[in-house]
DNA sequence: TATATCGCTTTCCTTTAGGAAAGTACTTTA
DNA sequence: TAAAGTACTTTCCTAAAGGAAAGCGATATA
């Protein structure tokens, strides 16, 4: 029988929420998948576009996304040889998490502005 | 004139996306909402409830989701005394944020586990 | 020849998150 | 009187995230 327990269980939720902040986790995944999926492709211009983000944690970060499958890194046989960064289809179901987040935090800025 | 700029612009999306991460940051917080949120109001019950969650991080949470207006602390005065914490009617408006990392979450096991 | 750009790497350092364990003040139950 | 429960706090520690700055090997430009 099953052991006695006073709590609501919630892992039905909570497992599956924390699987995917396990793979979105720190301040400059989705701001570096939303960058390369506006079209910054090259190293400089997504660091450029995101205030704050140094080359050390660019370069861990797109590794990262890589290894998650989320981004794909491509070199361009040229000369100069070019690297871009590309989403993949895989990132695309991103979006409904990106546009929640999006909504969210536009609607708190608006009540926190007209709370002061 | 404007400045030369090489990158594509996306502060619209990401700085409200930056802006629901600095409220919701961390391992903690989202799976505390959907506890509480789930029926949960007593401290040892919150925490019985969420695997690996320690007393000082809950308690440390629960004071941040307080001051973000997320949760309210209620006492009960009775012999004990006792607390419970329920959800702000400000915390439902978090429901679309959670539901999205949930379905993403449960999508991707599927696809890890199809692939291995 | 000198300087600049690109895509990083390396080093060093600080901050923050998080975990383990014990303690505390109070009350209830046996 | 002792043990247990409640809601934490306190201390101590480690690991991970993140930032600042310099460097590097290649090519390109002036």
């Amino acid at each position: 029988m099953a052991v006695k327990k006073g709590y609501n269980n919630c892992l039905d939720t909570v497992r599956p929420v924390r699987d995917t902040l396990e793979v979105i986790n720190g301040k400059w995944k989705l701001p570096i998948i939303i960058s390369v999926g506006i079209g910054n492709e090259r190293f400089t211009d997504i660091q450029d576009s995101i205030d704050g983000l140094t080359p050390k944690v660019l370069a861990k970060e797109l590794k990262d996304l890589e290894q998650h499958q989320l981004i794909k890194r491509i070199i361009i046989e040229d000369y100069p040889v070019k690297i871009s960064y590309r989403l993949t289809p895989y990132a695309d179901t991103l979006n409904p998490i990106i546009f929640a987040l999006k909504d969210w935090g536009i609607n708190h800025k608006k009540k926190i502005f007209n709370k002061e």
